[in-house]
DNA sequence: ATAGCCGTAGGACGTTCGCCCTATTTAGTA
DNA sequence: TACTAAATAGGGCGAACGTCCTACGGCTAT
């Protein structure tokens, strides 16, 4: 028997309903189904659907800080820990081929909705974009880490969306290797201006 | 007066609508007061919500093919052609900066609801995958055509998705310049390698 | 003029939704 | 053992959903 709290059942189920369903399209029943818990007793821990996304959101948060925090002190050097970044496709390619990313997924959901959430939302996406302009600006490219930050995340994205949308791990190998590849030539940038 | 019959104007209705709202989230009613129907009257048109997504899809891919299609004819080099649709993304920022991409994001929404039109939706991504592949072919990349076009697609699927989060019309404008330097530098990889 | 049909209006249908209330059980404390 | 608070079950609420039916207005053809 799990010691886990109902609480946290609730937020783990919603959690994996959201990514691979959808928020809107996820029920109060369909969360309780999988807790096995009575619709009612709900009530007890979430007021409404809009607060166990706020937990979603909240847990979500709390995990990508841990797992960039780790990053942090496994990775030797600023690239090392961007690579693990661009691992994080090659880890979870079963998951993103069939849903997508958990992050762009849901923002773009709540923007449709025009969710009162989606500025939390859209705080996984500021975290992953800080971490990665700090680590760029630790490559020496102060001026333009945030563009090269963003480029990342946009280029993560647009693989999953066509991962997705395709059905297909292949690719997702595919450019993750062309981004490994990427960064290397972006660090020789670096190096070469640096010497120059 | 209009003289568009109401079924075209219930399609581009819901089309503009799904493309806001999302399909789910936007109800009979919605689309019922666009047009200024009755809701019953709604069942003499199409039978089935899924119906009327048939419809939008077909709409989309008729007016994809349209503009493919003309794109053929007035682009004089095939390099010409793909800068016409890297420049979709600048010529449409505004509404990819609130709504995002408008095939992107439906394929995504229709792959988390496991609907039946997500295939004919995907269609819309194989359009343009199909045509670039033959515009790389026709650069002489005969040998990673395709994988050049899912590129390109999935930077622009990225940049729409990230640009939405953010909201933000300037970074859709920097990745559309880097992706025509990066256009550029293909075409000159392939110059290189022809008189190699 | 009238019969027939296309298009429309308005609303009813059964279901499901998010939300909320209350009675009951369980667990911890005195 | 008696009391209290936490946790749960079950179901009811109004609203909105997709769907469907029927009656009616306005054309066209005879």
């Amino acid at each position: 028997m799990s010691n886990r709290t109902t609480r946290d059942q609730i937020v783990e189920a919603a959690d994996r309903l959201f990514y691979r369903g959808g928020y809107e399209h996820t029920s109060f029943s369909d969360i309780a189904d999988v807790v096995q818990i009575s619709r009612g007793n709900f009530y007890y821990h979430f007021r409404t659907k809009d607060e166990i996304l706020d937990a979603v959101v909240g847990a979500r948060l709390a995990a990508t800080r841990r797992m960039l925090d780790r990053w942090q002190l496994e990775g030797e050097t600023p690239a090392d820990r961007i690579r693990s970044f661009i691992d994080i496709l090659i880890d979870n390619r079963a998951d993103i081929k069939r849903y997508g990313c958990p992050v762009g997924t849901l923002c773009t959901e709540l923007a449709k909705l025009d969710h009162p959430s989606r500025p939390e939302a859209n705080e996984l996406f500021t975290l992953f974009r800080t971490w990665l302009r700090r680590q760029f600006e630790l490559l020496g490219r102060k001026r333009d880490a945030d563009a090269l930050a963003m480029h990342l995340l946009a280029r993560t994205q647009g693989v999953a969306t066509l991962a997705s949308a395709f059905r297909d791990e292949k690719f997702i190998r595919q450019e993750a290797r062309q981004l490994h590849e990427w960064l290397q030539s972006q660090t020789e940038d670096t190096a070469r201006a640096a010497t120059r």
